[in-house]
DNA sequence: GAATATATACGAATTGTTTCGTATTAAGCA
DNA sequence: TGCTTAATACGAAACAATTCGTATATATTC
């Protein structure tokens, strides 16, 4: 079954990143999260502000909840890999004019990338090619 | 001489599209040729629009412009590749938590690629390896 | 040279996202 | 039980991006 294009904001993917990191969680578990790795120059995110951003994303359907409990807990409704593959479409069609190649291109070019990862590469390379 | 990160907007990239594609331009050639294309079921931009969108990119810096004339020439001042290494690192620090290797993947794995492609691709990696 | 077409300038409305203050309610505990 | 802590709900402020209306000036044309 097709859905439609999941494009959460950038807000909402770094609380998704938590959620698909560690489970489903709390609010305030989420929110200390996403404190604890502040960039520098960085301020903290209101405990308000990441309950509103999570109940926003409830009622668009990118999270569900449990609300049997006082304390609600939340987890994704949406899998990473789908995400990041719409997420990927819109960036190559929007920064890229759609060439995916022009971006492989790009990041394999600039990122200096490992002999492991370069292998890696390369076997899904002889994957492809053999289909 | 490095700059700070060059961020342009969704509708600011649009216009950037037009410039580095067809080189110096009028706002109503800009305007024309992203109403020319536009995707089923999307409304044109107006004219007053673009125009300022463009006025804003000057004063930004993105673009630059000739108004020695009635009718401004405008240009882009960013190359289109540093912007787009850019929002790349942007887009995998967001969406594919920092991982190029895991980027790459994923848009290969998706993208139904030729053997042409495949054989450019094989390429670099070799290149990269011989570093 | 008057009417028309087309350009820029620019304030403000609109839309979308994020942040915050505060009300309310439930738990935990002295 | 009453006090403190911690949770949700939610309206609205703050910001940012985009769109639009309109004033004004300059060309163009008859």
């Amino acid at each position: 079954m097709a859905r439609q294009p999941i494009k959460p904001t950038d807000s909402e993917l770094q609380i998704l990143n938590v959620l698909w990191a560690n489970g489903p969680q709390t609010v305030r578990q989420v929110n200390d999260d996403i404190n604890s790795k502040l960039a520098p120059e960085t301020k903290e995110t209101g405990y308000t502000t990441t309950l509103k951003l999570m109940q926003i994303m409830a009622d668009k359907g990118l999270v569900t909840r449990d609300t049997s409990q006082r304390t609600h807990i939340y987890k994704s409704d949406i899998s990473e890999s789908d995400t990041q593959q719409n997420l990927l479409e819109t960036f190559v069609n929007t920064t890229f004019k759609g060439s995916a190649m022009s971006l492989v291109m790009q990041a394999l070019g600039n990122h200096k990338a490992s002999k492991e990862e370069l292998d890696q590469i390369k076997q899904l390379i002889n994957k492809l090619e053999n289909q």
